[in-house]
DNA sequence: CACCAATCTGGACTTTGTCTAATTTCCGGA
DNA sequence: TCCGGAAATTAGACAAAGTCCAGATTGGTG
């Protein structure tokens, strides 16, 4: 499968996201890549040649993004969000010296013995982080 | 057990720290609390009488005490970090709409099926959070 | 007491992210 | 086609968390 523009518009219209060319864009930039990007990241990509997409939309439309599915928020690093173009099941593996983070796919990890949720609450997700670091 | 302030001086020494005045208060608010807070929150309850202890030396103190093991780091909120005083093994959970983080003893949970770490790494350490909400 | 190293401090600065008011774009109907 | 309004975008001011630095304080040792 081929992450084209067009192909994008589509994503975005099936996620009930009117499909502008901002919005096409910066769908393009996290799902071409298949990566984590932060919100800065991905506004160098989408400005690359000539600045075309301003702050606010590129924060605007990552929240919109989020609230609709179409992507994921990690949390790993102190200072910035990351974003993740996978929504299926699956964890994270995170290099701290290097800040790259990779996916670990859920289907083989099995999480047990966690305790009943405190009445009236669901569970919204659950995070798994593998921290490592080089050996020294 | 009480966390006195003089019990706090033995606590720092014992992690190989110089046991200051600001020190102590800082291990104090944590330890006595037993409860995650945040810099801000620490800089707050230690200057509640009169402003004693900077920004710059809350800062300095929490990444010094983080160094030395003395408390852990959690990053669960994209705009603050939280530090635990509970070193021992345990998971998260945290209430999203809330902000509340409370502890999961990992006495009783298993997690299984990892895939091998990349060669040439070694783990820092895992993190695994429950993100709830309440119901609707 | 004097000295030196460790520690602390205020404040400027950086970075990530939010907000707002004004403009631009898009689309359906006359 | 032209118009009007809603949706989207924009620049830039602002906010909050955290870092950095140069100078002042502190504390232990000879």
């Amino acid at each position: 499968m081929h992450y084209t523009r067009d192909n994008m518009a589509g994503l975005l219209r099936s996620h009930d996201i009117n499909p502008t060319h901002q919005r096409i864009e910066i769908a393009h930039a996290l799902f071409s890549r298949q990566e984590h990007l932060s919100a800065d990241q991905v506004m160098a990509i989408v400005n690359t040649r000539h600045s075309e997409t301003s702050k606010a939309t590129v924060y605007n439309t990552l929240k919109l993004f989020l609230e609709k599915g179409l992507v994921r928020e990690v949390i790993v690093d102190p200072s910035k969000v990351f974003f993740d173009p996978n929504t299926g099941p699956h964890h994270h593996l995170y290099e701290v010296d290097t800040g790259k983070l990779s996916d670990i796919d859920a289907a083989h990890v099995q999480i047990s013995g966690l305790p009943p949720l405190p009445p009236g609450m669901v569970t919204e997700g659950i995070d798994l982080i593998v921290r490592v670091r080089r050996k020294a």
